[in-house]
DNA sequence: GTACATTAACTAGCAGTGGTAGTTAATGCC
DNA sequence: GGCATTAACTACCACTGCTAGTTAATGTAC
């Protein structure tokens, strides 16, 4: 058959077809010959463009970090712009909920993924922030949002009452919690990014002037 | 062949192997084949034990989760109590990275999980917290501990320096971050832990005393 | 404008996957 | 003692990621 006229596959429309495959499946449905086929191709053309299944996937993983919002950095004061920052993330993660364990393992190599990481840390050094300081504030803001996205807390409760019945007393109202999904998934979101704040800001105030007045406020 | 005149495999048998196999490799190590060979013993006799691999994969990662300590709640303060659970958990999950993300799905009717979130919901309630704030507190600190434990932060960064040369100019130190692994995530933990928890004492504060002098505090 | 390396599609096939069907023999219970 | 149940087995099935080798169109160098 050879190669035909005009190319049938590009790196986009290959990871398009395959992120709508994981969103609407879940990871382990994305396969070669699956993808392949929904591209009107046979499976081993994909290795014509991904060395290996791993790297689409990290190629598909990433296409949904370039989402993220992070014009706020230098834009808005540290607290503000973390905040906004951390909806962005989390909306384009929960968007895309089947991806999170690829993006949590780290940024690896993907651009899209250091684009954030560099955009989060000089925010937070420029916000006067020290180093160390900023690379936890990093980390543990990435702990809260990867897992706020990675699965529902109230779906992952059955709506089967009698799972609950002897042996958790506590648990007796937990079968309605699926009905309620989104808003207490949201709340408990808004609620834990707002307690994280207002902790460290508390920190911030204890560091950059811990006795009255202190240098530091970069405001550029 | 026929039955053996002992049995050969036990759910305890299995789900150990299993979960060193996890441990030492990853979750997708995992396979019928490979798990009964170590076991010495073929493949399909697994499904003598376990209905699907997915019910297996249930029961290995909910044997990690009775390995967490619930004792501090009604013994400690509800901020005291959940720290020492919050490390306690983060603990359990570390020690076993490739199962987050099948934890992260929730409890469904997973017994360790299910007795997990029994005690944190309980603990909160019986300290005064409103049923709603208590479940979204279970909620996000389920965010955090699973986020924390998905992946460490640190040695998501290539040790590579020139991946960040030109692109990143906030990144110029992150090749480093790999060598301090252990440090690092751990003090992210703690700090998000920490702010979290203040942030948490200050909504409660506001809540349950809002103007000098209020009921609550069921201290059994 | 013609060689020619490269590219992008293909078919065939390998080793490994979860899971099913059907067989066999030991066990535990009435 | 009779017999359903249990727990092992072998032999498959459709699927997986991926490789090898084939073919024909493309882009480039001279």
């Amino acid at each position: 058959m050879g190669r035909p006229r005009s190319p049938l596959l590009s790196r986009e429309r290959i990871v398009a077809a395959a992120l709508r495959i994981v969103d609407e499946e879940e990871l382990s449905a994305l396969s070669t010959r699956r993808l392949a086929a929904e591209l009107g191709v046979s499976g081993p053309s994909l290795y014509n463009h991904f060395r290996t299944m791993d790297e689409l996937v990290d190629a598909v993983a990433d296409s949904v970090l370039t989402q993220v919002d992070i014009s706020m950095f230098g834009r808005l004061a540290w607290r503000d712009a973390l905040r906004e920052w951390a909806r962005s993330y989390r909306a384009a993660l929960a968007a895309h909920p089947h991806l999170v364990p690829v993006l949590a393992r780290g940024p690896g190599r993907r651009p899209g993924a250091l684009r954030l990481a560099d955009a989060v840390f000089g925010g937070l050094v420029e916000a006067g922030w020290p180093r160390a300081h900023a690379t936890r504030i990093g980390a543990l803001m990435r702990y809260f949002i990867t897992g706020s996205a990675l699965g529902s807390f109230s779906s992952g409760f059955p709506a089967d009452a009698g799972v609950y019945a002897g042996a958790y007393p506590h648990l007796d109202q937990a079968h309605l919690l699926a009905r309620h999904r989104e808003e207490i998934d949201e709340g408990a979101f808004e609620t834990g990014l707002a307690a994280l704040l207002d902790g460290l800001e508390m920190q911030y105030a204890r560091l950059v002037r811990p006795a009255g007045g202190a240098p530091g406020d970069a405001d550029a």
